[in-house]
DNA sequence: ATTTTTATGCAACATTGTTTCATTTACTTG
DNA sequence: CAAGTAAATGAAACAATGTTGCATAAAAAT
C-alpha cells in the first residue's frame, strides 16, 4: 500500500476496501466529497462537483454505497433524495439514524445534528416500529449571518 | 344551499367555501377523499381514485389547497410527496404540524398520529428553527395482522 | 342571461428514476 | 507482470414525475 497518500485519500481507500468496494475514480471522488462536507448530499450536487461523472453511474454508486452500509438516506422533508455518511452503528442490514437532521430552507443544505438525538419511539399499540426520525427545518447559521 | 346533501359532501362544500375556493367536481372529489381517508395521500393515489382527473389539474389542485392552508405536506421519509388535511392551527401563511407521521414500509400508507406530538425544537445556537417533524417508520396495525 | 373571473385540459418540455447491454476497468491468479 | 475474471462504467432508451403557457370550459357575480 502507498503510504504517501494524503489523509483524506487514505481514508477513502480504507473505507472502500473495508466495504469490499473497488477503487474507482468516481467512487473515490464521491466518498471524498462526503468526507469533506460531512452533511447530507443530493445526487445533483454530486453531479455538479464531479463534472466527468455520468449521472447513471452516480445513481448506481449511491445505491451501492447504501447497500453496503456506507451511506444512508437522510430524511429532510424535501422531495429530493439525500444521502449521508453512516456512523459506525450502520450495517448493510440495518441503517440507524440516531441523530436529527436540520434542513435549511434558505440554502437547501441538510446537516446531520450529531448532538441532537431522535426521540425514542413512542408506544403505539399494534404498530411495529423500526425507526424514528427527527427533522428540523429553518434557517442555518450561515444564512442567518448573510441577511444581516 | 341544498340541504339534502350528505354530511360528507356538506363538509366538502363548507371547506371550499370557507377557503374561497370554487366548487368544482375535481376539488370536491379530492377533498372528499381526504375527509374519507384521514391520512396523508399522494397524487398518484388520487389519480387512481378519481379516474376522470387530469394529472395536471390534480397537481394544481393540491398546490392550491396547500396555498390556502387546507392541506399541508406530510413528511414521511419516502421520496413521494404526500399531503394531509390541515388542522385548525394551519393558515395560508403558516403550516404547523404538531403531530408525528407514521409511515408503513409494508403498505406505504402514511398516517397522522394525532396523539403523538412532535418534540419541541431543541436549542441550537444561531439556528432559526421554524418547524420540527417526527417521522416514525415501521409496520402498521393492518399489515401486522395480515402476516399472521 | 350575460359578463367576469377562475379552473381545466392539452401540449410541450425539464428533471429524475430506472433497466439493459456492450465496453472498459479493477482486481486476481498464475 | 501478463492474462483471465469479475465488476463498474457509460450509452441508449424509456417511465414517471414536475412544471409552465395557453386556449377553452365552467363557476360565480352582476
Amino acid at each position: 500500500m502507498n503510504h504517501e497518500l494524503r489523509p483524506t485519500t487514505y481514508s477513502v481507500a480504507q473505507l472502500l476496501k473495508a466495504n469490499q468496494l473497488r477503487q474507482t475514480p468516481i467512487r473515490q471522488q464521491v466518498l471524498a466529497l462526503f468526507l469533506e462536507y460531512r452533511e447530507a448530499l443530493s445526487q445533483s450536487f454530486l453531479e455538479q462537483k464531479i463534472n466527468d461523472a455520468d449521472r447513471i453511474t452516480l445513481y448506481r454508486t449511491l445505491r451501492t454505497f447504501e447497500e453496503k452500509g456506507l451511506l444512508h438516506r437522510a430524511i429532510d422533508g424535501t422531495d429530493k433524495i439525500k444521502f449521508a455518511l453512516c456512523g459506525d452503528h450502520c450495517s448493510p442490514q440495518l441503517h440507524q439514524d440516531y441523530h436529527a437532521h436540520f434542513h435549511c430552507d434558505s440554502c437547501g443544505r441538510t446537516l446531520c445534528l450529531e448532538s441532537v438525538a431522535a426521540p425514542v419511539a413512542p408506544v403505539l399499540p399494534n404498530f411495529q416500529i423500526s425507526s424514528t426520525h427527527l427533522v428540523i427545518r429553518g434557517e442555518c447559521e450561515q444564512c442567518g449571518k448573510k441577511e444581516r
